[in-house]
DNA sequence: GAATTAAGGATACATCATATCCGCAAATTG
DNA sequence: CAATTTGCGGATATGATGTATCCTTAATTC
C-alpha cells in the first residue's frame, strides 16, 4: 500500500503556491525546476489539483498556478484525494459469500465486519489529514526552514511568477 | 493506494483459525473452498501468516495451520503487517533537497513537515488496527452471522479440521 | 505572428499484484 | 516400507498500475 510519488509533489507545490503574492501565477516548468522533478509528469499532478478546484490556472506566457482558495481552507486531505483518488484502501469482496454451507439467495445486512473494521482504519487515516491545513505546512515550513534559504526560495519563485 | 485482497483473505482465514479447537489444523485446501479462493494463491497469504509466527503449520495428511497465541492476542494489524508488510505507506524523497537556492552540503536536522503529517496519518491507521483484536472480530461475527450458518460452517470445518 | 502555457491523448516502460505450476522435504496413513 | 498429503519456496506468466515522455490543441502575452 504506496502512495503515488505525486502525492509528495502536490502537497510541496502547493505549499509554494500557497507562498505567492495576490494574483500571481507559477508555472509547472518552475515547480519542476524548484524541486528537481520531471515537468511532462507533474503537469499530471497538477491537472489532478486544477481538477479538484484546488488551484486556478491561466495560459500563456506569465501563466501557470495559483491556490483557488486560502491556504487555510484546503487541508492535505483535499490534496491527498486529488492526486490519489477518493477510493477506500480496504474493498470487500465478500468472499463469505462464497461459503458452500451458505443457503442460496442470503443477503447480509449489514457490511462484513472485517471491512467494517478496516474502513474505520481508513477513516482515521482521513481524519488525521483532514486536521492538518496547508496553512499549517506553511506555518511549520517558514518556522523550521532556515530564513535565508526560506527568503532566497520565494526571491527565485517571485522572478518567475507572471 | 490499494490493499491487497490477500488482507482481506488472511483476516477472514484467521477468523476460521480462531474457531478450531485446540490442537486441530486447517489446511490451505480447505480454507480456499470455504471462501472460494484459489488455493496456490491463498497458500502464500498463509505463508506470510506462518513468517509473522501467527500461525503454527504442521506436514502431511491432517496437517495445515493453526493460530500460534490465543486470538486475543492478536490484532488486525499484525495480520495486515504480515500480509502487506510494514512500509510506510508515504515514502519522503526530499524533494526539497532539489531545491537550487539551497547551499551545498546544507543537512535538515528534522524530517521534512509534510512527511511528519503523511506519517502521523499513517499511525493513526495504524492504531485503529492494533485496538481491534482477533476475539474482537470473532465476537461480532458470531453475533452477526446467524446461527445455522455458523454452526454448519464450524461442522463443515471440523469434518476437514486434522 | 511568434512564443509560452495548461490540457489531454497516445505511447512506452518498469514495477507489482495476481495466479499457476513444479519439485522438495516432512508428516501421516495403511 | 510405500503411498499420500501437506507446507514451503522457486520459477514463470499475465494484467493492472505508477512513472515518464512526446505530441497536438487552444488560449494568452508581447
Amino acid at each position: 500500500m504506496i502512495l503515488k510519488s505525486q502525492v509528495e509533489w502536490a502537497l510541496h507545490c502547493c505549499a509554494i503556491l500557497a507562498g505567492l503574492p495576490e494574483g500571481r501565477y507559477l508555472s509547472t516548468k518552475a515547480l519542476a525546476e524548484l524541486h528537481g522533478l520531471p515537468k511532462e509528469y507533474l503537469s499530471k499532478a497538477l491537472q489532478s489539483l486544477s481538477q479538484a478546484s484546488l488551484v486556478d490556472t491561466t495560459l500563456g506566457p506569465s501563466g501557470g498556478y495559483r491556490l483557488a482558495k486560502p491556504s487555510s481552507e484546503i487541508n492535505f486531505l483535499d490534496i491527498v484525494e486529488a492526486v490519489e483518488g477518493k477510493a477506500r484502501s480496504f474493498t470487500c469482496t465478500n468472499i463469505r459469500d462464497n461459503n458452500p454451507c451458505r443457503p442460496a439467495g442470503y443477503c447480509d445486512s449489514k457490511p462484513c465486519a472485517v471491512a467494517r473494521v478496516m474502513w474505520e482504519a481508513d477513516e482515521a487515516w482521513r481524519n488525521t489529514l483532514r486536521r492538518v491545513r496547508l496553512s499549517d505546512l506553511v506555518g511549520t515550513l517558514s518556522e523550521e526552514v532556515p530564513a535565508e534559504l526560506w527568503q532566497s526560495t520565494f526571491e527565485w519563485v517571485l522572478k518567475r511568477a507572471g
